[in-house]
DNA sequence: CTGTTAGCGCATTCAA
DNA sequence: TTGAATGCGCTAACAG
């Protein structure tokens, strides 16, 4: 801050009123004259004034400040939910203090969320993706800091405030879909075994072709790390495992495209020989080749629901109620496009 | 902030010194004894003491935070950018207000950057791609401010601090290696003509094209919206214009991944009747049918430069010396792969 | 090495 | 409708 900020003082002076009068005006508060009003905006228009956040959120015990703490902004999901994030908070007039974490790194943690803490964050979002083993320790914290806290895209729990995609329904969409579609013997290429949606997903995908009564259903099941290459390697161990497989659900659009390069290379044409179906609808996927069915998510809507959500707890807190731990759901939909249409050819 | 927060009184109290010597401790001075300090941090640790960052912010009458304003996350370079900033930021201590925009709508802008004010942020990145004309508003509205900014991927001037990759060079190499290759008729699918980047890129191309003799260079060009569908479209009216292209330098990947589907949609092979050079190098990118050569950007790098050169204003600042407005640019490269490759046929 | 005094800029009592 | 006094939690400047 320059050194010669103008005060509420240097306001006051100049317009002939107590700091008070300043303050009312600057809160909007009705007892004040009309025409003391005016002149005191005057003043502070012309003197160029801006009040002092800290000077005022030391005063009045509040911070206005949400804290979010996110994840690596390359993947689509993240990237979508912050962006729904930001939007919702500057709507409703908090600010936004971001930390980016990529792994899970409890040192780290430990010090974002001292900083927070020092920060006086009247709440926080949680938006990383969901891997287990962490959340024990994190409750503890949280419960220390007695900061009220939403996690996106984590499993419900009795104790958490979640705000999640039906990861499981789009496994089920996915996978019923290409049933419907005529296919037999539908695999799967999951993401990482530990994250929460990737479990999810296939959680869906298993409950359809045990309905289905498929058997054997250990070889139609590859881990991927979400990116392409690990869908390249994976729909090539897909194939080695199981020579029936005409169908193949993918956790997510990017490994999606590597296995379509797999399929090329295997000689396997998509959708006639194999189908796929992929997960998120990113921008690229209407103009793979062939377009990619896919299941939409709306993250943007999720970032969004849960600072509505943390809004409503903070809230509530200012007047001494707590809100009951739930978890929000929100629906993912299908995309169809030609990489699981059967009917038609490999032409647009 | 919960009513009660325990305060360094608290602490002095508990063990029984100043607050002073409380504060001496907190901020790690050496005027305090072992002994006294090690009391000191017990009872900050049993109390779970936190300092508060306004009363000490107000006192120090500085803030350590940064203000980012960003574009939305969607697109690869800014989100990248992004990730860059937060993560330096982190590293030298400072803290990180992020507001998004997504259009360049002037009261938005002006609210936020009173929001920052009022915030006292000690420098501002601006990390909203350059699109003409509202410069000159911006740098008054900065100059009224008095915040020290920086922004990231815009045309040089001599007063303003700039961190921008080099898009020219990045234009240039895509031709330059289009023409090794052996094309001839170098064609370009331009991002929106009032993004700087796009100009950028288009004048790298033109230089190359105009130094190798080409006429009718304006057949030879169209505007894309980065888009994947204006890649496509881009590609038909192209070579429309001018039936003799047998290249396109494509200002980012996801257009020239639309401008693949046209290929096909046309019989054109790639790279065989037509050679094909992206921007950005996406992760997809290596997926693509066939493989995308591009530019390779470091937008991660990009960022963390914007964001030491801003601590190094703020640094002189303090000690009362002005920096010079300067730019410093970050060197773009080429990945070849088979989209380009005349030699290779399609396979991979 | 430690404590005292003062003040950062504002909002919240309470009086007038 | 306005003003005076007081305190938010911390650090800086000085003294001891």
């Amino acid at each position: 801050m320059s050194e010669e900020m103008v005060t509420i003082l240097d306001v006051a002076q100049a317009a002939g009123v107590s700091t008070q009068t300043v303050s009312r005006v600057l809160n909007d508060r009705p007892d004040v004259s009309a025409e003391t009003r005016e002149r005191v905006q005057q003043i502070i228009e012309t003197l160029g004034y801006s009040p002092n956040v800290f000077a005022r959120n030391l005063s009045r015990g509040r911070s206005n400040i949400i804290g979010v703490i996110g994840y690596g902004l390359s993947y689509f999901g993240p990237s979508r939910v912050l962006t729904g994030i930001e939007a919702k908070l500057y709507e409703l007039g908090f600010s936004l203090t971001l930390n980016l974490i990529d792994l899970f790194d409890p040192l780290q943690v430990e010090s974002i969320l001292y900083d927070l803490l020092s920060r006086r964050v009247e709440g926080i979002i949680w938006a990383v993706p969901a891997i287990d083993q962490y959340f024990d320790w994190l409750a503890e914290k949280f419960s220390k800091m007695q900061t009220p806290v939403i996690y996106i895209n984590k499993g419900p729990t009795d104790s958490d405030f979640v705000s999640a995609m039906d990861n499981k329904l789009g496994g089920r969409l996915a996978t019923t879909h290409l049933m419907e579609q005529g296919y037999r013997r539908i695999g799967i290429i999951t993401g990482p075994s530990r994250w929460w949606e990737a479990q999810e997903r296939l959680a869906g995908w298993r409950e359809v072709v045990t309905e289905a009564g498929y058997s054997n259903i250990d070889n139609l099941i590859v881990e991927g790390d979400w990116n392409p290459p690990s869908g390249d390697a994976g729909l090539q161990s897909l194939v080695d495992q199981d020579p029936e497989i005409d169908a193949v659900f993918i956790s997510n659009d990017q490994m999606a495209l590597g296995a379509m390069q797999a399929s090329r290379h295997l000689g396997l044409r998509i959708p006639d020989d194999l189908g796929i179906v992929g997960f998120d609808d990113i921008p690229e996927a209407a103009y793979f080749y062939p377009p990619l069915t896919t299941i939409r998510q709306d993250p943007r809507a999720l970032g969004a629901m849960a600072v509505e959500w943390i809004n409503a707890i903070v809230k509530a807190r200012q007047t001494g109620v707590d809100l009951e731990p739930d978890i929000s759901w929100s629906q993912p939909r299908l995309v169809v496009r030609k990489s699981s249409l059967r009917e038609s050819g490999m032409g647009e």
